[in-house]
DNA sequence: ATCACGAGCAACCTCGCGGTTGCATTTCAC
DNA sequence: GTGAAATGCAACCGCGAGGTTGCTCGTGAT
């Protein structure tokens, strides 16, 4: 049982976490995040041309998403990825691009015949 | 040379693709694409509730997006997926993710020192 | 030849997203 | 304890995304 597989975002559990990697700022934030590991806001607002309130507000967003959590740490916030995310969303991708495979394999016996 | 693969997305690259899925909406096109194969823009319509314009514009999104690709066939377009686009996300993804264990790895590193 | 079907074009509307600024609050350093 | 640093909170704004409706146009069926 369970072609879908339960850690396998269903349909509209995966399109926010796209949305939320569809923004440039964000991407970069992720990005950041991912390569240099941990770090606060105003240091991931440093490197960006937008206001640490934007960046606030983008990390809110990941954190919507499951994409990031935050951490206190005395008077700044530790933000940090959260990549069981990402797989999830390979695996969603997986699933697409399997079906499609076997869609157009159908496709062609269906044209044969 | 090359770290950067050539045909994975890079960030500024990425991030239109990732917004092209992160519409309900439109996820639920790629789908049905993927597991129904092509078919025309009144049948996309059909398993939803939002109008056939509605639609044809969410298509033109993901063909901007190069998600997916329209054949003309008579009267009906035909619109089908282009599969190579989300190899490429996928493999974004898998870079996001190894430089994230990478981080952690110095992280850990750089504490215990 | 006529009619219906599938699609394209264009104008329009609403609302939420990404951004800003200004001020309050907590915490560290000295 | 005083000042500066890091963040939180709130109000505000412009614009583009997602949606609709109405009409036209090409093509296929009969």
């Amino acid at each position: 049982m369970a072609t879908k597989r339960s850690a396998a975002a269903n349909l509209a559990d995966a399109a926010p976490v796209f949305a939320a990697l569809g923004d440039p700022t964000r991407l970069r934030i992720v990005a950041q995040l991912s390569s240099q590991g941990p770090q606060s806001i105003v240091r991931l607002t440093e490197t960006t041309d937008v206001s640490r309130q934007a960046i606030t507000k983008h990390l809110y967003v990941l954190e919507e998403a499951r994409l990031a959590r935050s951490v206190r740490n005395g008077r700044e916030s530790i933000w940090e990825l959260q990549p069981e995310r990402l797989a999830d969303v390979q695996r969603y991708l997986d699933d697409i691009s399997s079906q499609w495979d076997g869609a157009l394999e159908r496709l062609r016996a269906l044209v044969e015949k």
